[in-house]
DNA sequence: TGCTGTGTATGCATAAACTCATACAATATG
DNA sequence: CATATTGTATGAGTTTATGCATACACAGCA
């Protein structure tokens, strides 16, 4: 299955201008949306993340403390961060919706930047494929 | 069709840690990538969505800046913004590169949104045949 | 008891985002 | 020509995000 190694390493940030924390939080939600991560799992410590991706503790706190507010973890001090329930009653529709925004938004870039909608479609089939080959 | 009073009543800005000018780039990007914009139309005045989302004329400008600078727009003094007209396929190798990046970038924001490479290639690949059947 | 790991907290500094106010410059129209 | 519209630009001020450093507090374990 999926370890705090995995999960850690899937985990990045990219100068889109939305706040690290704000990414942090949406990929580990994710994650749990995705069963990657399931209650009672122990989720990365935030001294992990912070080393892994070179930000601040912080930071990752701040992403930490949102995710608590929102009922999706447990923080328990001096032992871990630790999945509660389930963030949202994840709407099966929720992935559709996502994926059409990002559908959208994908498309539209690609056509200002002068790139197919056939090219676009291979690379992200075979950057796919290369990372299924990763495990 | 749509006008450019029914893209402007579809903008909305959120509390959730997003700045609100990638919110607004994002939003407008959906609405080309989907054909309720398409080149040649007018976009809705910087002052329109200022005054209709209650944010500064700046914060709208910051927008409207990305969007200019990624080629999808063509911002013109005195007239107005409008949809810029897709550029011809460039050069194999440049088109190739960044096709590749914005592969990267949408995987990655595919997997922190939960959303699987199937959905997320079956999305685009409708959208596109659906652009086509509007000629 | 002592050590380590983990979450919690503070202070200082820098940069970015946002708002508010005020203009200027080019275009279109009467 | 005068006026309105639209994009462009600047400066002041506030808030937030981030990094860096330094601790404190609780849990687990040898």
């Amino acid at each position: 299955m999926h370890t705090q190694q995995q999960i850690l390493a899937a985990l990045h940030v990219e100068a889109t201008g939305v706040p690290i924390y704000v990414q942090l939080r949406e990929q580990l939600l994710g994650a749990m949306g995705a069963g990657f991560l399931t209650p009672g799992d122990q989720m990365p410590t935030m001294r992990q993340v912070a080393v892994a991706l070179k930000v601040d503790l912080n930071t990752v706190r701040h992403a930490y403390d949102d995710l608590e507010k929102m009922g999706a973890v447990r923080l328990e001090r001096g032992r871990g961060t630790f999945v509660a329930e389930p963030p949202e009653p994840a709407h099966p529709d929720a992935q559709a919706v996502a994926a059409d925004k990002l559908a959208r938004q994908t498309l539209a870039q690609a056509k200002a930047a002068g790139v197919t909608t056939q090219l676009l479609l291979e690379r992200i089939a075979a950057l796919a494929a290369k990372k299924e080959d990763l495990r």
